[in-house]
DNA sequence: GGTGATGTATGGAATATTCATTCCATTTTA
DNA sequence: TAAAATGGAATGAATATTCCATACATCACC
């Protein structure tokens, strides 16, 4: 019954199908069974939608990941919960991850709008931080590490949705190990 | 003075600043100099002007690759050879790297023709199959290893032409070592 | 070589379509 | 009963594609 759900729904599920600049407004009506009348009483404009629904969905990220954290276990098994978390979170959801991929590299959007998600970052900063000084992991720029894991893992799941593969829990496990391998010293 | 050069640079050009969608037919034409006759003599519409855009940079990204590319090194050198080959290419042509990858996540465009250009991978395959019946690789499904490998390291591509990170000659050797250390067994 | 004829390439104006946004009459809510 | 919310038609701007008049190249024949 809430309106604005109800449109934030409609247009994850459009632009995931049809892109972005493929998606009218009017589309967007019809499928969450509105006019447009109601869309412009919520939002004053289609990027305003549009990026609305990006910082709702990365704060919904950002909430399930970091449910259940336990800083005070080792760097390991926190680089394990977290990065399974993600993963579990991108696969579980997949409009949520297509339509975050979408905005992500699409050249239209305001790029200080997509720097902004990006927040919730700083378990994952201090669990790198601890690991190089404990000396369990690799030395380096803790961001340009951060990415390589983070590509590693995000790419299966792209590849993942598409089709080109099928994951399967348990080697999902395998590939957080690899990622530990490739960074541990 | 080949007008359909002309063509394709101006919209490699303009739709890496302003993506596919924002870059009107009118305004390639002023870029390439030259009039909306021409390009619809070459090109039967703008989608078919983009992906044979797409279709030649893959070419020329395989090419690029596979030059001096010798199958009788070991696994391990022929690893490092393909990635770093491909590390460099991308880092060199920032333009080209960022139509593919924007080409890649549109959902506009045919979902066909963006697997045929991923068909080079012949010669990884091969490495990593090799690497497998060596035992000196991780089992698994080899999609999925090269996903990995190439998650990692084109994120880190990536992050370096959005000027997030700067990526120095000697790291990139780093990277791939740490890419290598992900996947020997 | 010169001359015309035939087809191809070009530029850009005209057309048609596709939307984002506005507007307003009507309905719902408080 | 006033204020807010809604649906959907009307508006206007953007732009892919078509069309055509002109320029240019290629070649046949003298």
């Amino acid at each position: 019954m809430n309106k604005k759900e109800q449109i934030l729904n409609a247009t994850l599920k459009l632009i995931v199908q049809k892109g972005i600049e493929s998606t009218p407004m009017s589309e967007i009506a019809k499928a969450a069974d509105t006019g447009m009348g109601a869309i412009y009483n919520y939002f004053p404009n289609k990027e305003s939608l549009v990026s609305e629904l990006y910082f709702h969905l990365k704060t919904k990220e950002s909430a399930i990941i970091a449910y259940g954290y336990d800083s005070s276990l080792s760097v390991k098994q926190r680089f394990i919960y977290l990065w399974k978390k993600m993963i579990s979170y991108f696969l579980a959801e997949p409009l949520d991850f297509m339509f975050l991929e979408q905005f992500y590299y699409s050249p239209s959007i305001d790029p200080v709008a997509k720097h902004n998600g990006s927040l919730y970052l700083k378990d994952l900063d201090q669990v790198y931080l601890d690991g190089q000084a404990q000396q369990i992991m690799k030395e380096g720029d803790i961001k340009e590490w951060i990415g390589f894991t983070s590509g590693s893992l995000v790419s299966l799941v792209k590849l993942h949705h598409s089709n080109y593969i099928r994951l399967k829990e348990e080697t999902i496990n395998n590939y957080i190990q690899a990622a530990w391998d490739a960074i541990k010293s």
